[in-house]
DNA sequence: GTCTATAACGGGATAGAC
DNA sequence: GTCTATCCCGTTATAGAC
């Protein structure tokens, strides 16, 4: 816990660098200037790109199932873990430079793992059951409007907040963001209404 | 028009390459394997291969363009023109192979030019202004429920057929984007509601 | 664990013959 | 317009010294 390990040190900046440029679009020396080893010394602690890229993945789904968890735990309202959620998707634009990690490598070439591929769709799978349950919730405590079937909230919720993060990133503006998820918003933010949808 | 000139060809095989790899994803080299010529030649058309990227997205701009200006034309209701929309962006994935060119370049990595970056918050602009205008019209001839403001309505839309693409191709699974698509479908297939949003 | 050195490959791009 | 040949660079990855 005290000394920061090589390896983690490796996987902070190669997150950052995916998130950031792609899977394409960073490499081992972009990584050997960040570090401060080189790219030799990468290849011991990740023999191959794609081990990187696993062990990547398997921390950051790790990170972001806590991350649910504790929105679970600190929120009691269906409205407001959807607010919350949409609220971690923006703070993971970092201002435009950075994308989910899932969304990032999912627009990598074919040069993806299957591997990291069943990653990418058990990334998703994990996110999909978290907004299942909160809308599964939503039908009960009314603090989100005109709820629909909650497979299909989810589904279009997770694609909102990702395509959100997109258009958001290629023009480096959060007000795309906010822009595309202010509906969302606006069906918890002035209470319950009667009208199903 | 009778002869497939060269750099037509070219832009054809660049533009599935691109929407299906990203661009940091194909090269010239792929593109002479499947045009049949010489790479060496490719550069006579195209000196760099930002010069290509950009005549795709012109290309591409005007395409969707005319794609929308069709959907004004044959049909009336604001609900048939967004699932016209929606089925545009349902055919573009091809199968869960490629995207929109607009979504699979935003992707690329910082190799993209200043002018590329431009043409992409262009294309987005038009087609913005399309679906602000077919929101503006829902207002009136009520044939899509629970309409909000256009411009906000229009953000989300494209926001959710572009982030409906990206998970859909990441498995190459159409149901990805028939699922995360269905509550807009709804809110328009079944008739009007009493209940304002 | 980290280094130097190097292999092996693929990328974009150019020169000059035809 | 298309070709062959070539350049230069960045990338992943390995061998072997320290």
């Amino acid at each position: 816990m005290v000394k920061a390990d090589t390896k983690t040190v490796l996987l902070d900046a190669a997150e950052w660098a995916a998130r950031r440029h792609g899977h394409d679009g960073f490499s081992y020396a972009d990584l050997s200037k960040h570090v401060g080893i080189r790219t030799a010394s990468i290849h011991y602690h990740f023999p191959a790109k794609t081990d990187l890229i696993t062990a990547l993945m398997t921390r950051y789904k790790g990170a972001i199932a806590k991350k649910l968890a504790k929105l679970d735990q600190d929120l009691d309202s269906s409205g407001d873990r959807i607010l919350g959620f949409l609220d971690l998707y923006r703070t993971a634009l970092n201002g435009g430079d950075t994308l989910c990690l899932c969304v990032a490598l999912s627009m990598g070439r074919d040069t993806l793992t299957e591997e990291t591929l069943r990653q990418i769709a058990d990334f998703r799978g994990q996110t999909l059951a978290w907004l299942q349950e909160v809308f599964a919730l939503a039908a009960q405590d009314g603090s989100i409007r005109n709820v629909c079937d909650p497979s299909k909230e989810a589904a279009a919720a997770l694609a909102l907040a990702e395509g959100a993060q997109v258009s958001a990133r290629s023009e480096q503006n959060m007000q795309r963001f906010d822009h595309a998820t202010e509906m969302m918003r606006q069906r918890i933010r002035s209470g319950p209404s009667a009208a199903a949808l």
